[in-house]
DNA sequence: GTCTATAGCGGGATAGAC
DNA sequence: GTCTATCCCGCTATAGAC
């Protein structure tokens, strides 16, 4: 059945979309250059995606839900709190070499975009993650396995420590000069270091 | 001398020019929305910057200096070692606060921007305080007076450390929904962390 | 220096032929 | 489903009156 098809059209301008709005941004990406990077026109993109503004809005759920979501097990599990944090750190270091370019773009379009869109995203995204981890955190803290260290702090240390160096990339290589290949294999060394920097920050 | 007097219009719109370019990046700013927004016309931006290019460099270079170049005199600096590493992470604490938005902006941009533009910024900025950081480090190594980790592994976390929470304004107050004076707040006191954070992990 | 008018292009969206 | 043609708007840039 045609119906059932995959349309082939449709899912090239898919993979053009992402990679275009993902390194030029919402603002900088246009349907014409979605729709000659995936060998199609103008009209398919609008049959298939309407506008630009919801197809974009498909690509960017993807991506926050890479970033944030896919986490959230890690943090919302019954691992013991040491290893749970040293999961936390190197599931970011094992996912986000795959897509090395969404923590930029998730935080940089979040900042960009016009209150209705981030409304959206704030309505299917509580902050169930953020309390459970505060739960945890302060347990721990009472059994006095990890020094006292606020939440906060810790929780921000954490998501700069593995978030940071992929929204770093570019100026590295870009502007320090180092080769993109070199860089990535400097940053997935860095994985055990800052879980090594972690742990013997919250030492007692 | 009429010449020598700031003639007010050129700084109106240098001053909504540096809101937009920040807050909304070069794709996502017109001349148009300059204009307006310093109560202006388009042929004053035009009279006084030539091009919405040109207007953006200068924008973007004071911008990469704040985040860059003001960092570099106490990298620099003969400070002991600890000390000059603190001064470093309070540096930045004190001084982002005043332009939250640059790190997002500089990186962004950074990414966005075709290769000439870049290549202009790499001319003007070379390794020189990477470099000078590497020394300092490796002279405290083989000191014995911070344990042994990498040039690359340190200076990554301190500047993840340092911007990374700045950067992540956005999504803390308009998706978790936190609110921004409290967020503020929270990163103020983020500062004291983050220097505690480092050297306890630098302990031999 | 200031401002209007407009050129010339590229943007998103739409209608309708096939 | 596919594709061309086109509308209408906003964009940067320019020319030239005052």
């Amino acid at each position: 059945m045609t119906k059932s098809q995959p349309s082939g059209v449709k899912d090239r301008i898919l993979k053009a979309a992402k990679e275009l709005f993902i390194s030029k941004g919402f603002a900088g990406t246009s349907i014409r250059d979605i729709a000659s990077a995936s060998d199609s026109n103008v009209a398919h993109v609008k049959y298939y995606f309407q506008s630009k503004a919801n197809l974009f809005e498909i690509i960017f759920d993807e991506a926050f839900d890479i970033l944030i979501n896919r986490v959230s097990a890690t943090i919302t599990s019954d691992l013991p709190f040491e290893e749970m944090i040293e999961r936390w750190i190197t599931t970011y270091f094992e996912l986000l070499p795959h897509y090395p370019q969404i923590p930029m773009f998730v935080l940089s379009e979040i900042n960009h975009s016009p209150d209705a869109l981030v409304d959206k995203i704030a309505r299917k995204n509580p902050e169930k993650i953020f309390n459970r981890l505060s739960e945890r955190m302060e347990e721990e803290i009472k059994k006095g396995t990890i020094r006292p260290v606020p939440v906060f702090d810790l929780g921000l240390n954490i998501l700069s420590l593995c978030m940071f160096p992929f929204m770093f990339s570019g100026f590295a290589t870009r502007t320090v000069g180092i080769p993109r290949s070199e860089y990535n294999a400097l940053v997935a060394n860095h994985k055990q270091h800052v879980v090594d920097f972690v742990l013997r920050a919250l030492k007692p």
